[in-house]
DNA sequence: CAGTTCGGAGTGTAAAGTCG
DNA sequence: GACTTTACACTCCGAACTGG
């Protein structure tokens, strides 16, 4: 909003990424920055970490498009958790340059924007309000709304002790590929897991990098006759020849051996295997997001997912039961159901607060009750004791 | 249309479990 | 004891909603 302090656009703040930049002689598809290699997934693929996606390296510069759309060159493969890289890599275009920092980047996607920075502890004022806080006391905000006199720390609920947790499954460091060797058709071609490599034991499965439902491949052989099947959520990488598969254990992103960094892997893909076919290469549904059926839904219902529904103070997970996200979005607030009483509710509270309020309004006292707590009719508990500032902000 | 409300995604971190 | 994993507590984004 606009009353929001500037919030707005924060300086892009350095991004970290899980993959490492590209190594000399490696072209980053130009409409990227080095910054920023590799480019966020296309938009409609599986989200991160994205089994693979596919760009143009090299010559394909955006200044200088192939008109006749042509095959694209081969491609860079940001590959989690390691890198693979086309096979060999391309030699420069005549006249490429890296591209400038400020080139156009795809809009962030919320898996690729910069973490959000919390304050430690929000005022009683911000907290109540869900409103952006800072450190200082009194904060931007509470002085902005002049209800600076109330702006102190909240006071922390002390975590519950005493939780079961049952045995942790560990990520095992050196995850080999073991499983997933299937000699090729000419001997040096084998089927790589897409997306993170197979757990090796209990995978874990809160963690990210379990392989989601990934859709049977395309019909190989009808790119090669020589092509068999791969297992679910595989595909097809051909190593030159001379060329070791990695029958080593995968090395993770960062990692170093004998103080180097993990070895690139060159490697074909055929052309015309399905994703590739087609310049630009079009969201392909082997890689799109599953439709409905979230793994980390039917894998393990148990598992709390990083920002599952928040457990309202008095312990209630209002937001499960009422089925609250929408393919991942927020619920839409309609005035049907729960958000129709909510209104209501709403409404009543606001009509009583009104005349409770009435002479002394909650800023003045420094008493309140909650937002959150939507203390309507006196129903929720009463156990925060955070400073609303609600009169404060709607007095203003 | 500016301001308010609030669901829930995202973040921080303490507690519990594992490992050397 | 150091490290890892898990989950609680919390912040605050951003869409829905409200009131002028």
């Amino acid at each position: 909003m606009a009353t929001e302090q500037a919030k707005a656009p924060a300086p892009a703040q350095p991004q970290e990424h899980v993959y490492s930049h590209p190594p000399p002689g490696m072209i980053p598809y130009p409409h990227f920055s080095p910054a920023s290699f590799p480019p966020p997934p296309p938009p409609g693929t599986y989200p991160h970490p994205a089994p693979f996606f596919t760009y143009a390296a090299g010559p394909h510069d955006p200044a200088h498009p192939d008109p006749a759309g042509a095959a694209p060159p081969p491609y860079v493969y940001p590959y989690a958790p390691g890198m693979m890289y086309a096979y060999p890599p391309p030699p420069p275009a005549q006249g490429y340059t890296a591209p400038p920092a400020s080139a156009p980047a795809p809009p962030a996607s919320p898996t690729q924007r910069a973490k959000r920075k919390q304050v430690k502890m929000a005022c009683t004022n911000c907290a109540a309000a869900c409103k952006r806080c800072d450190e200082s006391r009194p904060c931007e905000r509470c002085v902005k709304y002049g209800i600076a006199t109330t702006c102190v720390d909240g006071t922390r609920k002390e975590r519950k002790k005493g939780i079961k947790r049952g045995p942790y499954k560990r990520k095992n460091k050196n995850t080999i590929v073991e499983s997933a060797s299937f000699t090729g058709p000419d001997g040096d071609a084998e089927w790589q897991p897409a997306g993170a490599p197979p757990q090796t034991n209990g995978t874990n499965p809160t963690s990210p990098a379990s392989t989601p439902n990934i859709a049977p491949a395309a019909p190989m052989q009808a790119i090669h006759p020589a092509f068999t099947v791969p297992p679910e959520g595989y595909y097809p990488v051909f190593y030159p020849n001379g060329f070791p598969a990695p029958h080593a254990p995968v090395p993770h992103e960062g990692d170093a051996v004998n103080g180097h960094p993990p070895p690139v892997m060159p490697f074909f893909v055929p052309a015309g295997f399905p994703p590739f076919s087609a310049y630009p290469p079009p969201p392909h549904p082997m890689y799109a997001a599953p439709p409905a059926v979230h793994p980390q839904a039917t894998v393990n219902p148990s598992a709390t997912a990083p920002g599952s529904p928040k457990k309202g103070s008095d312990g209630s997970t209002e937001a499960q039961v009422n089925g609250a996200t929408v393919n991942g979005k927020k619920r839409p607030r309609s005035s049907a159901g729960k958000a129709g009483d909510a209104k209501a509710k709403r409404n009543k509270a606001r009509e009583a607060k009104s005349k409770a309020d009435g002479d002394s309004t909650v800023a003045e006292n420094g008493t309140g009750v909650g937002d959150h707590g939507d203390g309507a009719a006196g129903e929720e508990d009463q156990t925060e004791e955070v400073v609303s500032d609600d009169a404060a902000e709607s007095g203003n």
